[in-house]
DNA sequence: ATGAAAGCGCTAACAA
DNA sequence: TTGTTAGCGCTTTCAT
């Protein structure tokens, strides 16, 4: 181990000088600065990062929080590892490094440890969802004073640092987008109620429907709840072909229910874009991908992701204020939904 | 901030035995312990990792570094989620964080100044490629004594760590499956020549083709090669579409060029599945979304990740031996390579 | 423009 | 079984 005494030694100048000239800072004769710096680069020494967190108090870390999900491993989603990718950009630009921390079902979990032992200095929390023990524990970092952001996901009646996208627009445009090509009977899947997100594209969805006159009896019997997996999608492709007749569209929250969804109504001979239109949400990789290519609402995760991180690492450098902000998401028309492809 | 000697004032013991309790070494009473105990849990301590990290000698940290891929977000493939996965799984059980190094094209990549400010213990290396620049980089680090290892790729005349799956064997098994349903002109549309498992997959093609008697000639014919990018596939289906007499069968080295594949070749009335058998590989999600339902090369990605990071922290614990592991494959057989799908 | 020195909060060797 | 103490490598204030 090369250490600053020894660089100090050899440029013949105190350890405090070798310092200054690692971190800029101070005056300092320009022959000196080029002593200390080729004494470094012949014993090759590097500061060691540990030793600067423990002086500065601040770990230089910021960690990233993702969820339990039980069965399927973790990433395969589109949704993370946009975000993630995001955030890793950012980071990397202000000199942060990125500690993942992978929720486990303990009750405290131990990203919360993270925070106390100071490991990192602030976090970005990824599918948090409403339920009151989630929502304790987050009042009670904030108690703490510890620094954190939500992506994707709203407490209402909080003021946490959220970094959002507009779902209740994207909802809107999706449906509205269905009416203009002539749909009327259109069916609303959802995803599980404890994603903040769910009730917004439900609240976009009934908005569109509204203005053409649609009540909430006919509302409910268009409403149908999955949980966001392909699976719960192909699960209800049944109960939404057993109304065939009453139906000629279909919302779905995302794009993995879409997908399944399709996949099911497609064995019971009923086919997306041709027998029933359907839209799908978050215009992941895979919609490109599907038969028919599927129509789907754009959510700028990768944007959300490297915005969270820059908003929050500006926080914990002092920037007062908290930040509440929502991006817009955008429609990509694909075959799913297009009359043509229905001839 | 909480210290290490409020609460040994406040149990009436020293600093040192409160480290004892802590860290649960040496003997102790009971009594003492739980003392120290209560009185961490009134004042709310917790130890400082920072500080801890630095008097071990130790970050405590296990970096993953991830491969720079332009434009792509780099999230999006099944692959680099799965290994994510595993390695989380694991370096939790262990007691290690994670560390994540996004790659830049800088030429000194800066995971070695990661390991070289010591702010990780060893580090595991996702998506190398072999390039000399890349085995001299990998060199520098073995020589400078640090710990690493490779995921999914093997570099040839080293005895670098490494974790890789038996893609010789997946492809010879793929290519033997489309000959049991008798194929005989199987192209092999492969990847990337920089990816050891690109000439491991070609070679488990060929071994299964001269079986039948193919000759160099022959197989030069069927040898189309991509990027591994849907696009790639999308593009190279025009090539083969032209030369759709002289071939019965595909075989690609993932399943993203094979859907891209897929795709074109629909376009250009060529149905996979009916016209042509199609064999993917890495049997990744979309694998099962796509029409028809894509046969495929499954590889123990998770587990990959999961046995990396077991041994590679074991060897940093002391474990003597450096490792060179390869898992099984298993092929998945679904429709794009059925018979009966073909009526 | 540079040096001296006091920590940062903890571990671990040694003493008692 | 517990206390004392010397670091760990660096930042930063205060002198000079």
């Amino acid at each position: 181990m090369v250490t600053r005494k020894e660089v100090a030694e050899l440029a013949g100048v105190s350890e405090a000088t070798v310092s200054r000239v690692f971190n800029g800072v101070g005056p300092m004769k320009a022959q000196t600065k080029q002593r200390v710096q080729e004494a470094a680069q012949a014993l090759n020494y590097h500061p060691n990062a540990i030793a600067q967190s423990f002086a500065r108090r601040k770990s230089g870390n910021l960690g990233v929080v993702l969820p339990y999900v039980p069965k399927v491993h973790l990433f395969s989603t589109y949704y993370f590892s946009e975000v993630l990718s995001g955030i890793g950009a950012k980071v990397k630009e202000k000199g942060y490094d990125l500690l993942l921390s992978f929720r486990s079902l303990d009750e405290e979990s131990d990203y919360i440890e993270r925070f106390r032992s100071q490991k990192v200095d602030a976090c970005i929390i990824l599918g948090a969802s409403d339920t009151p023990s989630e929502r304790a524990q987050l009042k009670r970092l904030e108690a703490e004073g510890h620094s954190f952001c939500l992506v994707n996901q709203h407490f209402a009646g909080e003021s946490f640092n959220e970094i959002d996208a507009d779902h209740i627009g994207g909802s809107y445009q999706a449906v509205k987008h269905l009416m203009e090509k002539g749909y009327r009977q259109i069916a609303f899947v959802n995803g599980s109620a404890q994603f903040s997100n769910s009730a917004d594209r439900y609240e976009g969805y009934t908005r569109a429907m509204r203005e053409v006159g649609k009540d909430s009896e006919e509302l409910h019997k268009l409403y149908y709840e999955g949980n966001y997996s392909r699976t719960s999608g192909y699960r209800m492709a049944a109960s939404l072909y057993a109304r065939r007749h009453e139906i000629d569209a279909i919302f779905a929250a995302n794009d993995r229910m879409a997908i399944g969804l399709m996949q099911g109504l497609r064995e019971l001979g009923w086919e997306a874009g041709r027998d029933v239109a359907v839209v799908g949400y978050d215009d992941s990789d895979v919609a490109r991908v599907t038969d028919p290519p599927l129509t789907s609402v754009a959510v700028p995760f990768y944007e959300m992701g490297s915005l969270a991180a820059e908003r929050l690492l500006a926080q914990v450098a002092g920037e007062p204020g908290g930040f509440q902000v929502k991006l817009d998401t955008e429609l990509v028309v694909r075959q799913s939904s297009s009359r043509s492809a229905m001839e």
